[in-house]
DNA sequence: GTACATTCTCTTTTT
DNA sequence: GAGAATGTAC
C-alpha cells in the first residue's frame, strides 16, 4: 500500500495529478535540484504545481520566491495558472504583489532601479532598443573612420552582444576576440559603447543582466539582501539561458542553494542569441549534490510522432539523453510529401486542411512551422485564395512601428531629457529644418563637453554657433520640451501629456498630411498607443513596459490556421502540425551550420525534433524540389532530417515519382533532375558528413553563359541570356518570361 | 535642407 | 521583391 492511499486527506489535490517523477520534483523542495523535462512531459504542471508547495507547506511567501521564465508569455501563463490554483489573480498585483516572478530582463530591470548609481547610472535610466543601439555603434564607427560598409553597425552591436551575453565587459574581453571585426578595434569600441550609454543615461538588453553581475560582484552588501531576499528560486526554459544570466541565477542561488531548474536540452533553440546548452551540462558540477530528475512520459503526441521525433534526436551527440515514450499506442504515421515547388505545398497544405476541416477538425488546432519568416508568404497566398482563415504569428510588432517608436521617442526624451537617442531620432521629425548639418554641430558640442545633445542644444541656442533659422527652430523644439518636462514633473495625466506632446510636436499633423494609405493606420496606432498609456497611469511605468514586453499583443480569437516559424512554436501544441520546407538549405539552414558547425547542425535537428513534438495526433512533414529564394529558382534536395525519419513511423506520399519509395530523388523521372549530380539521392547518401550537394547557391566554375546565348532549365525550359554577372542570370525565356536565375540550374541549349 | 530616384543589400530565429 | 541607404537635382 503506497503512502498516497494509506492518507488520502493527507495529500493535497495538486499532487494526486502528478506522476511520480513530477511529484518527486515537486516536492523536492530544498537544494539544487535540474528537471530534464522532455517536451510535453509536463513541465508547466511541475512548475507551477511547485510553486504552490512551496506556498502550501508555508516554506516562503511569494515575495520569497525568484521564478524566471525566459519569456513574457511564459511568465504571464505561469501567473495565471498559479493564480488559479491558489484562487487569487497574482497577475492583477503587478510588481507591487511582492511576486518576483517575471523574464531574465525584467526582473534584473527591476533590480538595477533600486540600485542604479552603485553602477553610474541614475534611477531613471532608459532601456534602450536594437535601433539604439545600432545607432550609436554607428555614430562610434564613423567617428573611429571605419568603414561601416566593410563592418556594418549591426554586425559589431550584435558582436558586442554576444560579450554581453557571456558576462564579458570591456576589460574582460580576451584581447584575441576580435579579430578583424571593425580593424580590431571592436573592443575599443565596445569600450566607447559602454561610455556612452553611461551619459545616455541608458542600458541595452544585455546591460540589465551584466550590470546586475557587476552590482552583486562589488556589493556584497547588496547581494546579501537579495540572498535574504530570495528563499526560493526557479528558473523555466533554462537550456535558453546565456552565461550572464547563468552567472546571475549563480550569485543568487549561492547562498541558500535552494535552486530550480526546469529545461530541456533537446529543445535549446537559442544558440545564436547566446544561449549555452553547457549551462545545463554544468549544473550538477556547479552545485554538488544536485538532484537530477527526468520527465519522460509523454502526455500529448501518439507513437508514431514520439517515434519520429526521438529518431530524429537522437542523431545529435551531445545531450543527456532522454527517451520520451508514451503509453497510448496507434494514430496516424507522420505523412511525409514530396513536391514539385513551394507552391505546389501550400496546395497540398491547404487540400489537406480543407479535408480536415471537413471532417470537424479546428482549425485553431493546427499549425504550419515554417523555418524562416519567408515561407509564410506561400500559405498566405494559397490560403487567402481558398478563404481558409489564418493568422501568422510573430513578424512585426506595435512597438516596431515607426509611428509608435517616434511617439515613444518623444515621451523619453520628455521623461528623460538625457536621451540623446530618441532625442535625435526626433529632432527633425516632423521637418523642422534641423537637418545633419546642425545635428552634427549638437553632436560635436556633446561630444566635446561629454554633455548630452538635450544638454547641447541648450547650449547652442544661446550661442550664435547656429544660423539664425536652425537656432529659432530648435529653441522652439527645446521650449515645447522645456514645457512637456514640467508638466510631466506635476504629474499630468500621461495619457493627456501625450496627446498634447503628439498634437503641439506637429508629430500628428504630419501624418494628417500624408496622403499615402497606411497614414490613417498610422494614426489610429497612435491613438491606440495613447489609450494603452491610459491604462499605466504613469509614464515611466509605460516606457519600462513597453521596453521590456516587446512582444505581439495578444493574437485575435477566432478559429483559424496558425502560421509561424519553428522558433515561435516552442512552448506549443496543435492536434494537427505541418512541416513544410524540409529541404537542405533551408531546414537546415546553412547559415547556422556555417556559423557554427556541427554544432549549428544539431541546433537545427532540434528545430525539427521541436517542430514534431509540437503535434498531438498529426504531423505532416513535406519538402519541394524546387524554391525561389530571394527571387531566385534553386532547386534542393530533401532535408537530411528526412531520411532520419524512421520507416515504421512514416508514410510516405510521393507524387508522380518526384521521390522514389528508395527514399530518394528518382534520377530519371521526366527530365527533372537534369541539372543535379549524377547518382541516386537515397538516404544514406544524403546521411554523410560531406554533403555531396549542397544546394545553397553553387559558385561553381565562371559562368560559361554569356549574354545571348541559348540556355535550357529544367523548370521554365528554354531562353536567351540577357545578362549574366557572379553567378546569376537575367533570362528571357521562350514561354515563361524574363526571370533571374543561378547559372548552376540552366545549361547550354 | 529636402525630395526624389537609384542602387544596393538582405532576408533565421528575439528578450 | 522590399527596404534602407546612398546619390542627384532642386
Amino acid at each position: 500500500m503506497t503512502a498516497e492511499s494509506a492518507l488520502p486527506l493527507a495529500t493535497p489535490a495538486y499532487l494526486q495529478k502528478l506522476n511520480p517523477q513530477q511529484r518527486q520534483a515537486v516536492e523536492h523542495v530544498d537544494g539544487p535540484l535540474l528537471v530534464l523535462a522532455g517536451a510535453g512531459t509536463g513541465k508547466t504542471r511541475v512548475l507551477t504545481s511547485r510553486l504552490v508547495h512551496i506556498l502550501a507547506t508555508r516554506r516562503a511567501w511569494p515575495s520569497q520566491i525568484l521564478a524566471v521564465t525566459f519569456t513574457n508569455k511564459a511568465a504571464a501563463q505561469m501567473k495565471d495558472r498559479v493564480g488559479a490554483m491558489v484562487g487569487r489573480d497574482i497577475a492583477g498585483e503587478g510588481q507591487g504583489g511582492g511576486w518576483w516572478l517575471g523574464t531574465f530582463h525584467s526582473l534584473a530591470a527591476r533590480i538595477l532601479r533600486r540600485h542604479a548609481e552603485h553602477v553610474g547610472l541614475k534611477q531613471n535610466f532608459t532601456i534602450l532598443d536594437t535601433d539604439d543601439q545600432v545607432r550609436l555603434v554607428k555614430q562610434l564607427l564613423q567617428a573611429e573612420r571605419i568603414d561601416d560598409k566593410k563592418w556594418p553597425a549591426r554586425v559589431v552591436s550584435s558582436v558586442i552582444e554576444r560579450w554581453k551575453d557571456r558576462g564579458l565587459t570591456p576589460d574582460k574581453v580576451p584581447a584575441g576576440e576580435a579579430g578583424e571585426i571593425a580593424d580590431g578595434k571592436t573592443i575599443e569600441i565596445y569600450r566607447q559603447y559602454q561610455e556612452r550609454l553611461k551619459v545616455l543615461n541608458g542600458a541595452d538588453f544585455g546591460d540589465l543582466l551584466l550590470h546586475n553581475l557587476t552590482l552583486f560582484q562589488t556589493r556584497p552588501d547588496v547581494l546579501a539582501e537579495y540572498h535574504e531576499r530570495f528563499k526560493y528560486i526557479l528558473v523555466d526554459e533554462y537550456q535558453d539561458t546565456n552565461v550572464a544570466q547563468y552567472l546571475w541565477l549563480r550569485l543568487l542561488a549561492q547562498a541558500r542553494k535552494n535552486l530550480c531548474c526546469v529545461g530541456d536540452d533537446d529543445q535549446s533553440i537559442y544558440g545564436w542569441r547566446g544561449a549555452e546548452v553547457g549551462n545545463i551540462l554544468r549544473f550538477e558540477k556547479d552545485f554538488p549534490g544536485a538532484m537530477v530528475i527526468r520527465l519522460e512520459e509523454n502526455y500529448r503526441s501518439t507513437s508514431h510522432i514520439l517515434g519520429a521525433a526521438a529518431a530524429v534526436i537522437a542523431h545529435n551527440r551531445g545531450r543527456l539523453g532522454k527517451t520520451l515514450w508514451t503509453s497510448s499506442t496507434g494514430g496516424d504515421k507522420v505523412k511525409v510529401r514530396a513536391h514539385w515547388d513551394g507552391e505546389a505545398e501550400a496546395r497540398w497544405v491547404g487540400e489537406e486542411i480543407e479535408t480536415l476541416q471537413r471532417a470537424g477538425q479546428a482549425l485553431g488546432q493546427m499549425a504550419i512551422l515554417v523555418r524562416a519568416g519567408f515561407q509564410t508568404r506561400e500559405f498566405e497566398d494559397r490560403f487567402i485564395t481558398l478563404g481558409l482563415k489564418y493568422r501568422v504569428i510573430g513578424g512585426p510588432r506595435f512597438y516596431e512601428r515607426e509611428e509608435i517608436r517616434d511617439a515613444v521617442a518623444y515621451l523619453r526624451v520628455t521623461a528623460q531629457p538625457d536621451d540623446g537617442l530618441a532625442f535625435e531620432r526626433i529632432v527633425n521629425k516632423p521637418r523642422r529644418g534641423l537637418g545633419d548639418a546642425t545635428l552634427q554641430t549638437l553632436h560635436r558640442l556633446a561630444r566635446a563637453e561629454n554633455i548630452s545633445l538635450f544638454a547641447a542644444g541648450l547650449r547652442l541656442v544661446d550661442s550664435d554657433e547656429l544660423k539664425p533659422q536652425a537656432r529659432s527652430s530648435l529653441r522652439r523644439l527645446l521650449d515645447d520640451f522645456g514645457r512637456w518636462q514640467r508638466a510631466f514633473s506635476a504629474e499630468a495625466n500621461a495619457a493627456d501629456l501625450a496627446g498634447t506632446i503628439l498634437d503641439e510636436s506637429g508629430y500628428t499633423a504630419m501624418w494628417q498630411a500624408e496622403r499615402t494609405p497606411d497614414a490613417p493606420g498610422r494614426l489610429e496606432n497612435l491613438k491606440e498607443l495613447i489609450s494603452a498609456l491610459e491604462e499605466f497611469g504613469s509614464l515611466p511605468a509605460f516606457l519600462e513596459h513597453i521596453s521590456l514586453v516587446m512582444e505581439n499583443a495578444e493574437a485575435a480569437p477566432g478559429d483559424m490556421v496558425s502560421v509561424m516559424t519553428l522558433h515561435s512554436a516552442k512552448g506549443l501544441e496543435f492536434d494537427t502540425v505541418f512541416l513544410p520546407g524540409w529541404e537542405e538549405g533551408l531546414l537546415p539552414h546553412p547559415r547556422a551550420v556555417e556559423e557554427k558547425g556541427e554544432a549549428g547542425l544539431e541546433e537545427e535537428r532540434r528545430l525539427a525534433h521541436v517542430g514534431l513534438t509540437r503535434a498531438r495526433h498529426r504531423a505532416y512533414v513535406s519538402f519541394a524540389a524546387n524554391r525561389r529564394i530571394h527571387n531566385l529558382w534553386q532547386s534542393s534536395v530533401p532535408s537530411r532530417f528526412v531520411s532520419e525519419l524512421p520507416q515504421e513511423h512514416i508514410e510516405i506520399q510521393s507524387e508522380s515519382g518526384l521521390w522514389g519509395s528508395s527514399g530518394g530523388f528518382a534520377e530519371d523521372v521526366g527530365g527533372l533532375t537534369p541539372s543535379m549530380p549524377p547518382g541516386r539521392y537515397r538516404s544514406t547518401d544524403i546521411q554523410g558528413k560531406a554533403h555531396p550537394f549542397s544546394s545553397t547557391p553553387r559558385k561553381g566554375p565562371d559562368a560559361p553563359f554569356s549574354p545571348g546565348s541559348r540556355v535550357f532549365h529544367q523548370k521554365f525550359g528554354y531562353g536567351k541570356v540577357i545578362a549574366a554577372e557572379a553567378g546569376k542570370l537575367d533570362i528571357e525565356f521562350d514561354k515563361a518570361g524574363r526571370k533571374k536565375v543561378m547559372d548552376s540550374f540552366v545549361q547550354p541549349a
